[in-house]
RNA sequence: GGGCGAUUAGCUCAGUUGGGAGAGCACAUCCCUUACAAGGAUGGGGUCGCAAGUUCGAGCCUUGCAUCGCCCACCA
């Protein structure tokens, strides 16, 4: 019986976990075969994390890509791992120390880092877990961690090799500062964000007159106890006699020049800024042009240190703003205040305000390692889809900045420089201590450090492999524009550095996942769709196909909806219940029957479909291969939902025993078109079905893992596809004529079909079967020419083919009056195509395939014109 | 300031050698027909952002403009 391998309603959770656990323990997803071979590193997760729909949306990409390859040979490779994320795995480890009544600072650091390992050994397989939710299929043989031993020697040798170089460098620059973390940030780390703030003018006294000023304007009053300098234009009239002289900073002891320099912008402010080289990037460098002192006026947590006057010191850089704008306009400094917006940068993971910090840091030499990988990328050896985004890797790498990888936390890689106890400035750069007179930077290095070596660091690298032998380079990489310059454009510099070769083939780029919107996903906001509440009430495949469908060409940003996941999981019930009809048909099937083999089709609607399966072999692989999963998408559910479900399962009912081997078949060849898409429902269709006593499982793989991906043949009748086509539109328009006529199939219906031509006479009589199957009409009479119809009757004209249809009783006004309109949109249609017929040029100058085709379709309308006009002189 | 992307049905979006404006959802009407009501059938709905140009012909190519979104730079 069919409801012991089908219940009516696909129910993924009595299928997902157990398959999962099959496969992965049953070795599914390890390599086999003498294939070529295809391989991905996943973009490691943070290991604290927990899965949102940027993972999925990633995840699934790369796992259709993984199953499509797998299924068509490849020997597939795909690494899992997670990254230890620096700084946010620290922060999220201190906050629950600081729960705990305690905190990181407190218990120092090796207690801390026993507190983040434990941590990672608690939590760490979270998001391992909830990746295999979704139905990936990495290989977790060789799952790896961005911290475990082999990615630490990756680490090393890396930085070792590039301090033989002479491309890593310690030294004192602006950095970016987050004062809340306590450490320097790379550029790309900082966010700019749109603060409502004031420029403050205020009076610097000159030291040669006390009763003279310059007036400068800041919005940082607070940083002038670090100025050394006041900057005007060289050019500007209103200064040019004072440069050259000095001014007294207000509550200071110290005098300091005006410089001219050509940053200066006359129009903005006052034309005189302010100059504290400690403290802002430009300021650092007029300060180089003109020899100026640094002078940091705050320590590491933005609080006001030494340098500032008493009253001020132990301030934060707010509350010392605010009290220094009350003495300024006390003492008459203050000249106005404006209102000002400006951009202020903030620390990405935890919106603190940057502070522009001078301080000593390690950098990566950049300028002298992109060209490589400006190559690699120009001459496409490796592409990226979409292609767009070639712009902005050249933008970011032509205009490379020295990479900051230091950083002033304790999660992470402690850089491998040994300084000398009793010399700090004698160090040794190596991956063990040189001995006990010398102790190792504190700091550790930026978490992209270390994933910039993922693609060849999870190979085995530094080793020579087996496993970098076979894989590398990966075959595709896939992630979201968003870490484009963070993680592709070094892992491309990087592994042409250290591997003299491309890390990856291509890169598949796509948008990010935001609510219906266009807004970003935030929990404060309240618009967060969770990947794993979606799993456990629809099922991963619904998630999955859902998302691919949405993934189209341009890699646009996703806007996903419930929507659109529901559409998704009723399309999986669709699949499920197409399968549930094929087993219930195997049920009157007499001789086993072999899924994988190509059936002769016995009936003209069995050749159909196995035509139109062709096509859509052929254009899924197309889209597929041109990683377009929304076009791939849209062909099956097309395929599957309107040709198999639609037309061909209601058109086999009337003679399911001849059409069986073809159902069965193209069921088959369906299911193998959607796994990549939805691994879990397909497989669960695979096993129940192949458990039928009547499927023969001599070619049948135990999994549909294993399966052959479809090959397209060729199309064996195209003119069929065209006589469907006609038969199709012509049981539309007669179901409109029943529906419009508002009578019920339950009584007993007669139709006349006409048509002048003896070939399309024959298609009608071949259909007649069907015609009267799909429309529930009980009689069918095919003529040459319509005839006389003296009882109530309705009509109208479809693929040229003239449709009667004989009616209990018909309103003759209301009839009269569709057909007028129907007339008249023909008449339109044919005005439109008979411009073109009379414009000279057109005929001249349009291919002629395209005024053939215009010409029979002007025809055609001629024709229907011709047959409606007769139909309503009728009523006349 | 510079760059990228978007603008097509009520909503979300497809639409490449330029030649028929389409899908899903939503909506309306009818139908529990023995694969599926998470379903079936039928239907309504669009001057393809605006303007000009190229062309026999433009949603598609060129130019300009408008609106929205994102990225980079950061005038203190």
């Amino acid at each position: 019986m069919s409801e012991q391998r089908f219940s009516n309603v696909y129910q993924p959770k009595e299928w997902e976990t157990q398959l999962y656990n099959e496969w992965e323990h049953g070795g599914d997803f390890s390599p086999v075969g003498t294939g070529p071979s295809f391989s991905m590193v996943i973009p490691p997760p943070n290991v604290t994390g927990e899965l949102h729909m940027g993972h999925a949306l990633n995840v699934t990409i790369q796992d259709i890509m993984a199953r499509f390859k797998r299924l068509n040979g490849f020997r597939v490779l795909w690494v899992p791992g997670t990254d230890h994320a620096g700084i946010a795995t620290q922060n999220v480890v201190d906050k629950a120390l600081q729960a705990r009544g305690t905190s990181a600072s407190e218990i120092g650091r090796d207690a801390f880092l026993d507190n983040v390992w434990e941590w990672k050994h608690t939590y760490g397989n979270r998001i391992t877990k909830q990746i295999r939710r979704l139905g990936a299929s990495v290989d977790w043989h060789y799952e790896r961690f961005t911290m475990d031993d082999g990615c630490k020697q990756a680490v090393t040798n890396h930085f070792i090799a590039l301090y033989k170089k002479g491309l890593i460098y310690q030294g004192e620059y602006i950095v970016n500062w987050c004062p809340k973390n306590k450490t320097a940030l790379s550029d790309i780390e900082v966010e700019y964000k749109e603060f409502k703030g004031h420029l403050w003018h205020m009076k610097y006294p000159l030291t040669s007159d006390k009763n003279q000023f310059i007036c400068v304007a800041t919005t940082r009053p607070e940083t002038m106890f670090g100025d050394t300098g006041v900057a005007v234009h060289p050019d500007d009239d209103r200064y040019r006699d004072l440069i050259g002289q000095t001014v007294r900073v207000p509550y200071t002891e110290r005098d300091i020049p005006i410089v001219a320099d050509r940053h200066v912008d006359q129009t903005f402010g006052s034309g005189a800024v302010k100059v504290t080289p400690a403290h802002d990037p430009n300021d650092f460098d007029i300060g180089n042009r003109h020899n100026l002192a640094r002078i940091l006026v705050m320590d590491e947590s933005a609080i006001m240190n030494q340098n500032a006057p008493k009253q001020y010191q132990g301030l934060d850089r707010y509350q010392c703003r605010k009290q220094l704008i009350k003495d300024l306009q006390a003492d008459g400094f203050l000249v106005k205040t404006e209102d000002h917006v400006h951009n202020v940068g903030t620390n990405t993971r935890s919106g603190e305000v940057i502070e522009p910090y001078l301080s000593k840091q390690w950098f990566i030499d950049m300028k002298k390692l992109t060209q490589p990988a400006i190559d690699a990328v120009k001459s496409k050896s490796i592409t990226f889809v979409p292609e767009r985004w070639e712009k902005l890797y050249f933008e970011w790498m032509e205009n490379i900045r020295d990479w900051c990888i230091s950083r002033q936390i304790w999660w992470g890689h402690q850089i491998p420089v040994w300084y000398k106890k009793d010399n700090p400035d004698e160090y040794i750069v190596a991956e063990c201590s040189p001995g006990d007179d010398y102790v190792q930077d504190p700091d550790v290095l930026d978490t992209w450090f270390s994933s910039a070596l993922w693609p060849f660091s999870t190979l085995g690298w530094p080793n020579k492999t087996d496993l970098l032998a076979n894989y590398y380079p990966t075959a595709l990489l896939v992630t979201g524009y968003d870490i484009l310059t963070f993680w592709v454009s070094r892992m491309i510099t990087m592994g042409l550095f250290n591997m003299d070769n491309i890390p990856f083939n291509h890169v598949y780029i796509h948008g990010l996942v935001r609510d219906i919107h266009g807004k970003k996903m935030s929990k404060s906001v309240g618009n967060v769709i969770n990947p794993l509440d979606i799993i456990d009430e629809h099922g991963a495949d619904a998630l999955r196909f859902g998302l691919a469908a949405l993934c189209t060409k341009g890699g646009q940003d996703i806007k996903l909806s419930m929507e659109k996941i529901q559409a998704s999981r009723n399309f999986t019930n669709k699949i499920w219940n197409f399968s549930r009809f094929a087993d219930m048909c195997l049920n009157d099937g007499t001789n086993p029957i072999d899924p994988m083999t190509r059936p002769t089709p016995v009936t003209e609607i069995d050749g159909w479909i196995l035509d139109r399966l062709n096509q859509t072999i052929e254009t899924v692989t197309h889209h597929l291969n041109d990683y377009n999963f929304a076009a791939a998408a849209d062909e099956l559910w097309e395929f599957t939902w309107n040709q198999c479900c639609d037309w061909y399962v209601e058109g086999i009912k009337q003679h399911k025993a001849e059409s069986l081997p073809v159902l069965v078949f193209v069921c088959f060849q369906t299911l193998i078109l959607l796994h990549p898409f939805m691994p879990f429902v397909t497989e669960a269709i695979w096993k129940n079905l192949s458990k039928h006593p009547n499927i023969s499982e001599d070619h049948l793989m135990d999994t549909i893992q294993h399966a052959q991906w479809p090959v397209a043949v060729a199309i064996e009748n195209n003119q069929r596809i065209k006589d469907f086509e006609t038969t199709f539109n012509l049981i539309r328009e007669i179901r409109h004529l029943i529906k419009t006529a508002n009578v019920s199939t339950k009584n007993e219906l007669t139709l006349t079909l006409s048509h002048p031509d003896s070939t399309t006479q024959t298609l009608l009589l071949n259909m007649t079967p069907l015609i009267q199957k799909l429309t529930k009409v009980t009689y069918c009479n095919v003529q040459s020419h319509a005839p006389e119809v003296d009882v109530p009757h309705t009509q109208s004209v479809a693929s040229t083919i003239e449709i009667q249809l004989i009616l209990p009783n018909v309103d003759v006004a209301s009839e009269k009056n569709r057909l007028e309109k129907q007339l008249s949109q023909l008449q339109q249609q044919h005005h439109n195509l008979n411009k073109k017929l009379t414009n000279e040029q057109f005929i001249q100058k349009a291919p002629p395939a395209v005024v053939e085709k215009v010409k029979k379709e002007a025809d055609n309308i001629t024709s229907e014109i011709h047959s409606i006009e007769t139909q309503i002189a009728k009523f006349a």
